[in-house]
DNA sequence: CTGAAAGCGCTTACAG
DNA sequence: CTGAAAGCGCTTACAG
């Protein structure tokens, strides 16, 4: 059985009130009294019981951070940064995969505001800003009360990847995707590579992708239309591990990388000899995420949209201009 | 200001206690009055506060799981399998990424179990088995009541693994592992490597390694060794990412996998052409976790410890006699 | 500056 | 079968 405040009191022979005051370094306390407390909470081993706490003051320091898809690298690393830049902020992060399950704690634990990591969640956020804080990553501002939003610039980065691609003479790009081949132009708002569609269409050049869809789905594919004589010298990847599957199958196929082909994939955890990636600066991403936050519980009611910029790397992770 | 049981009970004209029998569904509650307070629940959008529900019962049916190194793909994997397979299980995850801080959370929630999936931690998990049932992921097994134990059959795996690969006539056999290069022969418990030398050793084939050092540590210094002309012809990594980016030195140096040299991977995340890969069975392990801590959840004191076998596969993820 | 009392929302005996 | 009372461990007025 764990001591509670009433043993650390009646231990210090005091009422349970100066006891808590105590333990809280309130100034009114006589010293002497304080003193004779803190030795009987540490004899007494006592921690403050943070259900009964919560209880009282409706209000528990624990923020649910929804983050989906941990399998994948780029949210299992957002995760841990969010994880480690609550606890430096003194609040407890508790990492939920089902966003609604987010919700139902937060309905039922009562937890101090709450982050969301994926875009497409404005049903679930919404409702709980009227509530309490909530921050969002990578998903549509929308100006509302108690509800930040922090996003990766994909727009400008993709664009001048896309540039960057273009001005090494490279005329002939494809974009492989199973995301972006099912969602594409359906207003999802953070479309990488509509972002490169765009640049492409400015400097007129029409992207190599298979006829009547929007890019190729898979890697059989794109191997399959390269095969057939089509000739393709750079390619989008949804993501460095994309990249490196690509990479494989094109060195099996004797296709030099990037002499012939060009790989440029995303997130940076994985990036072989002579591809580039789009860096998203997950740590960025956490931080300001946190810092808004802050923000909100402190009292500010309406913020603007924090946006983070991206880089584009090689292999040594240097910048590419 | 949500409802509270108080509310619900005054709204269908019943007593608390009748109320919560109701929601609860005791049959000892007249169907009439039954029905009245779960129509009153459902008007006033009635949920039961948890927090003080796990003060008076002194059990919160949440589970702290302590899950490091999320960033790295078989962590982040084992952490949203974990959560999927306790949610399913009616219990509430919280993920840690600091295992000091699962110690924190049990102490001060009022937390029914924990989970812990690290091989370091005894002197975290073991005082905290005294106090509530605690199941290791991939940690030594030590019989002690309260203490689960599921371990992933990594001597078997890579045993059999080492036996495959010289099955195909390799004998200039290396490991590429900054992990092992630190902690081999340091008595750590679940050391990959060690079961590849062992059978090599019984095989009487020596590994090709740096002289005085346990394996190669970095992948430049591996690929020196080659271009100075030492002949490797199979290479042990530490993971998929590793295997991919040892895939991608050898390509752009025009060595041919696996023809030249064959890579072995581990965690089967990212298996690149010609390559294998060591498949560690993350929903099992997360299965099996669960089910143990059920098992000591329902009274279970001592449980023999659940050892899940591994596979090795090939690029299109069949297995490799 | 200190201490006795009430109450957060639930559950658990227990009396009717 | 139903309902009034006590209490989980804290905090928050408030009286001394």
């Amino acid at each position: 059985m764990p001591a509670t405040l009433y043993d650390v009191a009646a231990s210090a022979r005091v009422a349970l009130n100066t006891a808590r005051k105590a333990l809280q370094g309130d100034p009114t306390v006589r010293p002497y009294l304080a003193r004779r407390v803190i030795e009987a909470a540490a004899r007494l081993d006592y921690r403050p019981h943070t259900l009964a706490r919560a209880l009282k003051t409706r209000r528990l320091d624990v923020v649910p951070v929804s983050v989906i898809n941990l399998h994948e690298i780029y949210f299992g690393e957002l995760a841990e940064k969010l994880s480690n830049a609550l606890i430096a902020s003194n609040l407890e992060p508790i990492l939920c995969t089902e966003p609604d399950h987010v919700f139902e704690l937060v309905q039922t634990l009562n937890t101090c505001g709450s982050i969301f990591a994926y875009a497409d969640f404005d049903q679930l956020s919404h409702p709980l800003a009227r509530t309490q804080p909530v921050v969002t990553i990578n998903a549509p501002f929308h100006r509302k009360a108690n509800l930040g939003c922090v996003n990766a610039d994909f727009e400008g980065g993709f664009r001048r990847a896309a540039q960057a691609v273009l001005s090494r003479g490279r005329k002939r790009i494809a974009v492989l995707s199973e995301i972006f081949h099912k969602i594409a132009y359906k207003n999802w708002p953070f479309d990488k590579f509509r972002a490169v569609e765009r640049t492409l269409a400015e400097a007129s050049v029409a992207p190599v992708r298979p006829v009547g869809e929007p890019c190729f789905e898979t890697l059989g594919r794109l191997i399959e239309t390269l095969a057939e004589g089509t000739e393709i010298d750079a390619v989008f990847c949804e993501n460095d591990l994309w990249a490196a599957r690509l990479f494989g199958a094109l060195a099996a196929r004797g296709v030099r990388v990037p002499d012939d082909v060009l790989i440029i994939g995303c997130d940076a955890g994985l990036i072989l000899p002579g591809c580039w990636s789009v860096k998203i600066p997950i740590g960025d991403l956490a931080a300001q995420a946190v810092a808004t936050l802050r923000r909100l519980l402190a009292g500010e009611v309406f913020i603007e949209p924090v946006i983070v910029p991206l880089s584009l790397v090689d292999e040594d992770g240097k910048d590419i201009a």
